[in-house]
RNA sequence: GCGGCCAUCGUUCAAUGGUAGGACAGCGGGUUGUGGUCCCGUUGACAUGGGUUCAAUUCCCAUUGGCCGCCCCA
């Protein structure tokens, strides 16, 4: 039992093969406390982020707040509630509603028994969660329909590439208990606009897969027609002839190309229902000004759907058939509620994929806003002001200021550097000076111009200055500077009536260097 | 899951069969209490494990990870 207690924290060698055994480099002694942080040398490897998870670091959460924040907005306009569910579900959940033959359930499921025995997935999508929940809480009791928007990591196991990882972060709107064309198109409308509020440049792909007799009397025709091709299809396709027939159209080989063109389209074999159904929905996008591409190619993999089925993508990679391109896709499955267990209920719903969104935000450079840490830094100079500080920076935290600090820093130079560098409107700076007067140093840091303050109105003056609106900021202006910008020339001066006690001098010395 | 390419400081890019250099970032300076530009200094890397070799970061193999194509998918 003495042996368990050092290094609690390293795990033992990974259990790479048997020959490192005695492992003689790293011999941590056992009281060592006092060269602790000395060099740490050769220790164990550090673990690693698992295949295809990622961190995401501070750098890129103004990605994902933007992401997010958009998303919200679009799900509050359009009236979707936010539902949460856990991430973890019995297996047969997916099994049943994802699909048995899907490839989502058939390869890339991570799913285990657990120490019950009970077998459990990490869900690889949300839509039989969500119907799972639909029909778990009797939603159908309530006024349909329901309208329900999520946000949360899914897992699949994948071999990982540029926007395609193993946990990643799915979102999505959902709507049940309403057949109506009107819901699938108003949607669609929903998605579009999404993508437009997030600034990428989108194209929506829609077409009808019918309901499931429509679906099962194409196939046989496709099936056949595919057969009659069988000299020149690809070894692919004759694969998925059997296994799931629709593939075929998603087929990008040279030689299926000219069979594809000539195959027969499943909107021709869509019954009177199911055709009504579908012309309804594009008669409402035009109604809405959604701009789409009937795409009579397009089929959706998962097991559930019927009707209407859309794709977003990337504006430019429209016609390459990139997989990444879909950055959203959807439609309706009207079937899934009874596939698992449930009333005929119907339902329409999309997801989107946030890395891939913020993969293009990034390529495309559209800009987003920046994360604003601090509004405020409280510089201090010696010990007295030190102490003073740490008051001060909680009597405006109090005051709800975000206010940034490196109390233990002595340079002011440093201090104002760090201030800078998060990009605060105002310092606080307090010396030996300021502590002996009782007084405060406000500095703008946008003009350098220096206010001195009572050390006690030193908040309800900062709360003031903060409250009125910050100056344009001039952005970092990547353009080529020659056409110049009649914005930036008249630039309002303001802040400049109003300070009798300005440190003229050193305002005005901080400006001519400049 | 299949095929291919790749792997050097935190990031990015070099060089090399005799253990590595730059840029950016970081940290510290450029005398007395002032940031955003400038100058100087400094920390810091050969993914892991085998093999070939007197010697491997460099060559070979495996593993791991990334990327590309396929499968499929957001």
């Amino acid at each position: 039992m003495t042996k368990m207690k050092k290094t609690p924290s390293v795990k033992a060698p990974a259990p790479a093969k048997a020959g490192t055994g005695s492992k003689p480099a790293a011999a941590p002694s056992a009281p060592g406390t006092e060269e602790i942080q000395q060099k740490p040398k050769r220790t164990a490897p550090t673990p690693q982020a698992l295949r295809g998870m990622k961190d995401i670091l501070p750098v890129d959460q103004k990605y994902w707040m933007h992401v997010r924040a958009c998303v919200e907005s679009i799900a509050g306009t359009f009236g979707f509630e936010r539902i949460d569910t856990p991430i973890l579900e019995e297996s047969s959940l997916f099994v049943r509603g994802t699909g048995k033959h899907t490839d989502i359930v058939e390869k890339e499921m991570f799913s285990f028994v657990d120490q019950g025995g009970e077998s459990m997935a990490l869900r690889p999508e949300f839509t039989p969660s969500v119907t799972r929940a639909y029909i778990n809480h009797g939603m159908w009791n309530q006024p349909q329909p329901i309208k329900w928007f999520t946000w949360g990591p899914v897992f699949r196991h994948e071999r990982p590439q540029a926007g395609r990882f193993r946990q990643f972060t799915q979102s999505g709107l959902d709507v049940f208990g309403d057949r109506h064309p009107v819901i699938d198109a108003n949607l669609i409308f929903a998605a579009h606009t999404l993508f437009k509020d997030l600034g990428i440049e989108a194209l929506v792909q829609v077409n009808s897969i019918g309901d499931l007799a429509s679906r099962e009397a194409y196939k046989n025709e496709l099936v056949s027609y595919y057969r009659s091709k069988r000299s020149q299809t690809c070894e692919n396709c004759k694969k998925r002839l059997l296994k799931n027939p629709l593939r075929v159209l998603d087929c990008k080989e040279e030689g299926c190309q000219a069979i594809k063109a000539e195959a027969p389209q499943i909107v021709d074999f869509l019954n009177e229902e199911s055709k009504n159904h579908f012309i309804r929905v594009l008669e409402y996008l035009d109604e809405l000004e959604v701009p789409y591409q009937l795409q009579p190619h397009l089929v959706r993999g998962l097991d559930y759907y019927s009707h209407t089925v859309f794709e977003i993508v990337g504006a430019e990679e429209a016609d390459k058939s990139g997989s990444q391109a879909v950055l959203a896709a959807g439609g309706r499955y009207d079937g899934l509620m009874e596939i698992l267990g449930g009333n005929p209920i119907p339902a329409v719903g999309f997801a989107w994929g946030i890395e891939r969104i913020i993969l293009r935000l990034k390529e495309k450079s559209v800009r987003v806003p920046d994360l604003q840490t601090a509004d405020v830094f409280v510089a201090q100079l010696g010990e007295p002001a030190r102490r003073k500080t740490l008051a001060l920076f909680n009597a405006l935290r109090k005051e709800g200021v975000r206010v940034g600090e490196s109390f233990s820093r002595d340079a002011l130079k440093q201090q104002l550097e760090i201030a800078n560098r998060l990009g605060v409107r105002y310092t606080v700076i307090l010396g030996q000076k300021e502590v002996l007067d009782g007084t405060a140093l406000i500095r703008d840091m946008d003009s350098g111009i220096q206010e001195i303050v009572d050390f006690k109105k030193c908040v309800a003056e900062l709360k003031r200055k903060l409250a009125m609106p910050a100056p344009p900021k001039a952005p970092p202006a990547p353009v080529p500077p020659e056409q110049e910008d009649p914005l930036l020339a008249e630039e309002p001066m303001k802040v400049d009536e109003e300070e009798e006690e300005t440190e003229g001098e050193d305002g005005e010395s901080k400006k001519r260097k400049k």
